[in-house]
DNA sequence: TGGCTTATACTCAATATGAGCATAAAGGGC
DNA sequence: GCCCTTTATGCTCATATTGAGTATAAGCCA
């Protein structure tokens, strides 16, 4: 991502003697607390419209792996340990965020695990075990579905029941406020798709997942991952559905060609709305993201459909450039 | 930013019990590498429609220090140093970015240093030292003035050579369209300001930019930091100028009641980039992102303007609900 | 052939946005 | 008071964008 070239690496902080000063007197490091880095990868692809991440332990766990030092850096550490699972290189890689909670503690119980999760997309995996759907762990992200709609009526009973059971009226007032904005209860609010972890953390404050080990008796349809592995999943859902909408991101997940309606497929899939086709289409074309092939897709169960690629090459010079998507609400 | 109550803390790391699989083989960590944390802070006040940033050491280091054993969470361990600093408490915290690359090494030459720098706001700060203009250290950011126009004046001029030095024709095109696009030279591209941190980074592979400790001969304006806070900083910067476009932050920035113009004034002073009035007005209203207060400010060089205050209390329940903000350019 | 599917082109109304005009209400100099 | 400057605030208008729908094209299959 930085980009180094010219008069070598940026000024590193081993490199100076320690600064010091009257407000930074206590730059001498707390040397007493072992540190340990893990990095975690949520690496998504889509197969058959269909938004998928790679697991290990039978679902349970995202890629994850420490940073070592042979590492020369962090995104490094992260691909390395993508692509010795995964076989193919990765696309796009970004941060995503860094835990470190007082309660992520070492087994010894004498140091401190700091967690640092990233997204990473990738185009096609064929054959490879590993990957779960989204929505498996999600299932009411996918509004599309007859299933995600269950699901969310499903929730909609229990986040009331969780709610009447409040002692406070003003706290029952204010938090069913926030069911309802998250959950787009009622008509007077429309569905956010980027809220995905604002939503599993609701849930969990209600008691209604099931995270491995322990299981509430009315939870929500939901795998269950180890550790707060679906919350990480759940940060990284969202940062893809916000950044779909501003950068041409999509077409890390697509395939060399495609037509329009899988380009579509693929973007309803990530978010989980549905899209108007021709107003998608529209868009699409304007902007001049993608250029004909020439060639054309025949079975498409209808008139044949034109073959596009991506034509990012071309606009990295006017670079940033943002992407608009129409996505809306059914 | 995580809500806990109800059920507890999620579930952490250190307590289970180690997973293993077929993939997931390397799940003993790398113990021999010793690992530092450093929190680093970017807060940001506005002061007399200036953006500020605080600082240490004369204004040659961003706030940071170690997280300590008895920091409850890193957020936690950034507002404590913050408020150790400034001695008011501060609003808005949101991760920025993780650092670790390889030549972040520990004085030692034995562990590696890992940065974790997070974007804080702060309303008001009386007579307090430390804080500096924003634009001391990115002239060329504030496009509203002369002097941000003249300094870009010179940065085009000093990337105009460096780009014909290069020896491969096809490089010099490219590079040359790379400075085209983030410094929007020529009236085909249009400036956008979230592009601090490319910009600076651009300047940085160029050779353009001085640092403590080495200052090339032909450096643009804009002063000095130690290590890479002045890249943290412009790191600070982008986020802010993008966040404040579609979610009500700068209310953070602002004191309690204010008129339209003084609010007006800071987004503009944040963004670098001017704004229509009427349009503001409008948007801002219709919105219902303030509402008056009844007051009158009557120091305003004419007709006395009305007193508002952000009313987000109000839109906490249907929360996450955006900003529009018409930022545009001249 | 008609009936199904999907692809693609085009229209239309509602809304949002950029830009400007006009008036209101203060202070200051005379 | 009158004129001038300054900022506040209300309103208009042309254009661009967006949501939604209609119409036609071109394949398959019974």
């Amino acid at each position: 991502m930085v980009m180094r070239a010219g008069r070598g690496v940026l000024p590193g902080i081993g490199k100076c003697t320690p600064q010091t000063s009257g407000l930074h007197d206590t730059s001498v490091f707390d040397m007493t607390t072992q540190m340990m880095i893990e990095l975690i990868a949520v690496l998504t692809a889509v197969r058959d419209d269909v938004p998928q991440v790679m697991t290990i332990d039978h679902g349970r766990l995202l890629p994850s792996g420490p940073l070592e030092s042979t590492h020369r850096s962090l995104q490094a550490g992260v691909r390395a340990w993508v692509e010795r699972q995964t076989g193919h290189p990765i696309g796009h890689v970004e941060q995503l965020y860094t835990f470190a909670d007082h309660d992520r503690l070492l087994a010894t119980g004498q140091g401190r695990l700091i967690a640092i999760s990233y997204l990473a997309l990738t185009r096609s995996h064929a054959g490879e075990t590993g990957w779960r759907d989204w929505y498996d762990y999600f299932p009411w992200e996918n509004c599309k579905t007859d299933e995600g709609r269950d699901c969310l009526a499903i929730i909609e009973r229990l986040l009331c029941r969780w709610v009447a059971d409040m002692g406070n009226a003003a706290v029952r007032v204010r938090q069913w406020q926030r069911c309802v904005s998250l959950f787009a209860i009622g008509d007077m609010v429309v569905w956010n798709d980027e809220l995905v972890l604002q939503r599993y953390e609701l849930l969990y404050e209600a008691g209604l997942v099931a995270e491995a080990g322990c299981a509430p008796e009315n939870a929500v349809p939901g795998q269950a991952m180890h550790h707060d592995h679906r919350r990480i999943l759940a940060t990284g859902m969202a940062r893809l559905r916000a950044k779909i909408r501003y950068r041409p991101v999509v077409f890390e997940l697509m395939p060399e060609e495609f037509t329009l309606l899988q380009l579509q497929r693929v973007m309803e899939s990530l978010s989980g709305i549905h899209i108007h086709k021709q107003n998608f289409r529209r868009l699409i074309m304007q902007q001049q993201l993608v250029e004909e092939t020439g060639g054309i897709e025949e079975n498409t169960g209808g008139r044949p459909a034109r073959l596009y690629r991506f034509c990012g090459e071309v606009r990295q010079a006017r670079q940033f450039v943002g992407t608009k998507i129409p996505l809306f609400q059914p």
